[in-house]
DNA sequence: TGTAGGGTCTCACGTCGCGTGAGGGTCAAG
DNA sequence: CTTGACCCTCACGCGACGTGAGACCCTACA
């Protein structure tokens, strides 16, 4: 019934020093061990190793794997449904490099220079990973994090672009705003915030005023939020942080 | 016109120490430098650096990106046949691992356990570049090469999948003549290999017996071959490389 | 001229997820 | 008992950077 590491190993196509080091950092540690300390995987073991592999084909840490399956409130199901949107978006970003290298191929064939900004925009990252992971951490809230996943799981790609788009446009106009000089707390700023609570509100999850705030901490305290909104402009991490702070005070919080 | 490092990071969506780590090790080097010591890069410069990203994207190590580049018989048109080739292959992945998840919320929903082969089918690596870039190398045969190129740049994902479902099943039945304590110079191994050969010679290029012998010794010689031959069984690579040489043998050389 | 802020350089330690090999024990079949 | 395949733990090393340190560069402004 149980299986041997080199068993999972083959069934699963991992080798066997994945295996050992999963075991040793606690992401999957068989169940059972032979008297001869021989590690032996049961069904319940198997299952644990698909959510593993989903979650690593998806650019998760280990680490981090670790600790949504050790939640508590882990539910196979959200997580399911989850990897299947995060899967989606890859399929799109996929299309998106196809693209590329068809616009790359058609620059070529009629001699022509491509355009120093779509020669690159296939490559950027939109990965909701940081997104919503760390919102169902750092929130605990979760319902919306459910019903996050519960919106997304239906998204096409067209939708996922969408929304990517819009969002760009919110980040480029507050960018421009902060290359103008303005102020975060005047109203344009503000109203670029609100803007982007009602996207997260739309797209997500309702995010209250009090949640955004804390989000807007994210985007300044996490480096890979600060680094990824600042490769749109630097210092717009700071910017928006401080015009979502002042949005969500003119809203009485 | 030129642009510096952070210019080119931002633009490219890559970090200013990856920009460092590629100068460093001959795989992008700014075409000029500042008087104060500044790299500052060319319009050639970023159509390079599309070209690593393309290849990193697939997977590529750097050092073997910067080996393709460096080839004077590099050819960019090929190179982008074959990147969109592999892309597409990426995508018939990616189709399989959603069609996993939404196997393992079908089986959630009726309470039922997954197969366990089925559970884990989707994560298998078929990966070209460990064919292709190889063959390219060991064989030298740039026509070989190009004519693979342009065969499987219009493939589709079910052409894909049909390829490696024959490219399965002739490994499966090694396997079991292997596993039946069968000679590979018997017949039945001979004609698995020369199917095998028939099944390149379809799919890819013209594969003389000479190339066949090469890519044999290749499976047992290079151990990202063997291992993912072995996956299989173990010890099929070394018997499949015996079949293939016995049929060469059988053919006159 | 000095300062501030943003940018750049080189150097170098550290991280992550294993790959690889060493040395030794286990298991089943002949 | 021997052989071959499998298993264990231990530990160094690799690739591709991330991060920080210390020092220099550039421009605008007082």
């Amino acid at each position: 019934m149980a299986l041997t590491v080199s068993q999972v190993a083959r069934l699963a196509k991992v080798s066997v020093r994945a295996l050992h080091h999963y075991d040793e950092i606690g992401l999957l540690r068989p169940s059972e061990r032979s008297e001869a300390g021989y590690r032996l995987y049961t069904q319940a073991d198997l299952q644990r190793l698909q959510q593993v592999l989903f979650f690593r084909e998806l650019g998760f840490p280990l680490e981090e794997i670790r600790r949504i399956l050790g939640d508590p409130s882990f539910d196979l199901r959200s997580a399911l449904l989850m990897q299947r949107q995060l899967l989606s978006e890859r399929s799109a970003r996929l299309d998106a490099l196809l693209g590329a290298v068809d616009a790359a191929l058609d620059a070529l064939e009629k001699g022509t220079s491509m355009d120093q900004e779509k020669m690159f925009e296939a490559f950027g990252d939109f990965d909701p990973t940081k997104y919503e992971a760390e919102v169902k951490e750092r929130w605990g809230d979760t319902e919306a994090y459910k019903e996050s996943a519960r919106r997304t799981a239906r998204y096409t790609k067209q939708d996922w672009q969408r929304m990517k788009a819009e969002l760009d446009r919110i980040q480029k106009e507050l960018a421009e705003l902060l290359g103008a000089g303005r102020a975060p707390t005047e109203a344009a700023a503000m109203d670029l915030a609100e803007a982007w609570r009602q996207h997260i509100s739309q797209w997500f999850y309702p995010c209250s005023y009090v949640m955004h705030r804390g989000l807007a901490e994210m985007y300044v305290g996490d480096s890979r939020f600060t680094e990824s909104i600042d490769r749109v402009r630097p210092g717009l991490a700071r910017f928006t942080r401080d015009a979502i702070i002042a949005n969500a005070e003119r809203h009485g919080e």
